[in-house]
DNA sequence: ATTGTTATTGTATAAATTACTATATTATAT
DNA sequence: ATATAATATAGTAATTTATACAATAACAAT
């Protein structure tokens, strides 16, 4: 046998390696952004345990193979582990995966790890609260995130940075922005979604009729939202959509 | 390595279990698309080695922990086992990951593998031929391989879905139709590229007038083709401009 | 009732898209 | 040479969409 590239996914007595060391660690992690105060944050828990002690990071863990058939679905663990760290369990309004994270030094142990990273999108959630190995837990201003003044664990300043392009672009072609909205809201509320995340001003009139002309994107609802303490015009109450793409781009 | 003796997680005993128990086997797969013979086509190769005997799949393989510091990249993995199953080495026009598909029951074997999935673009490549695992390797069209006449392996059908998915989607936002052309091409060309893919047919003059006027997409090489066999007039000749995403964008 | 505030509708203009026509430049047939 | 077919490119009018901004509607506070 000459030939020494051949398929060694076997084990052989011959080869040096077995199917076993070419094994690694698959983890999850989440980017979890909500709406909260006006302002455009993000879930972030304060790590309990090396490496990375005391940083912050998303949250996430390890795939278990001790959970199922054949061991967890790599969503399934991403939403026990923002369980876990977080406390936040109701259902969140969107998950789609984000991408995976493998190069060979994003972790600094001697073990590789890659992590398939989410993106997900909450209303208004409970308060979260640090949980098995994270210290605290929060959401922050994703612009106080990624700034610098804050040290996150491993590349999750990477993964952060590509979340947040992720959902400033899905706002423009997709209906999530009704995910930050509660079940009920109003045509302001939803233009707010788009003014916070982009840090623009729209122009009401042209909004509205964007939005109600676009099929599928809000459902009117037939009610008025309470008036609001300073006056005005009560608005018109909707609910998300069915249609998940928008046939016409929303523009910044 | 200094672990030779953790290695054994057959042993069914009561003790908890270790970090190596969690650990799993990563792949890479490439849906490489191409347009040849004025067709939509995806390179697949017919497995040599069980699992899926004979069945068509997805070039790839696993990511090896022997290659390099701390293992492979992923990219650099999938790229790998292209050459090796495939022959074709030649630099790709573009490679994005398109998602990781990590459901625990995607595998038959008894192991659990993952696996990180790429979409790439080749211009017309050299013929591909059979290597290493594959016992053969051709450009399939793309409508016969997910017609079910194909057997695909693993769930290859559903990551080639996924993949075509986000061609016809990214053509119509972002420059890649340039990477099915040669390094030189006409305009003509380009539309056909949309044409195919989209299946439908496009106004050549509104295509034109929408290409030109769009920054950074083509660069005006200031010659002309040769004249065709048929007749017409020679078309000019155009290269690849800078920019990879469209202002406005062609619509199908 | 008056004023302030917010929601919604209307309107005029600009920009982009679409459908179609016209012209330019070649090859081929006669 | 001339006519005809084929292909590329340019132009034009109608339609649709986007943008800027004005007007009206419906409420609260006074």
């Amino acid at each position: 046998m000459e030939r020494s590239d051949s398929s060694d996914n076997r084990s052989q007595s011959t080869e040096p390696l077995t199917i076993e060391d070419h094994k690694v660690l698959v983890a999850t992690d989440i980017a979890l952004f909500t709406i909260k105060d006006g302002i455009f944050q993000v879930l972030l828990i304060k790590r309990g345990v090396p490496p990375f002690l005391d940083f912050w990071a998303l949250p996430g863990g390890l795939i278990r193979m001790d959970i199922g058939e054949r061991g967890e679905e790599p969503e399934e663990a991403a939403l026990r582990e923002l369980k876990e760290e977080t406390g936040l369990a109701k259902n969140l309004g969107y998950l789609e995966q984000l991408g995976t994270y493998g190069s060979s030094n994003r972790d600094p142990r001697e073990q590789r790890v890659i992590s398939i990273a989410y993106f997900g999108i909450g209303p208004t959630l409970e308060d979260p609260e640090g949980g098995s190995d994270a210290s605290r837990a929060t959401f922050v201003p994703v612009e106080e995130a990624i700034s610098g003044q804050m040290d996150l664990a491993f590349d999750h300043r990477l993964i952060l940075t590509d979340a947040i392009t992720r959902a400033r672009a899905k706002l423009e072609y997709s209906t999530i922005a009704t995910q930050f909205c509660t079940q009920e809201f109003t045509i302001s509320e939803l233009r707010k979604v788009y003014e916070i995340i982009w840090d623009t001003e729209l122009d009401p009139g042209n909004f509205q009729k964007k939005v109600l002309s676009s099929p599928g994107f809000i459902i009117d609802l037939g009610r008025n939202a309470e008036s609001s303490q300073t006056g005005g015009r009560p608005a018109k109450l909707y609910s998300a959509g069915t249609e998940n793409f928008l046939n016409l781009p929303i523009r910044r």
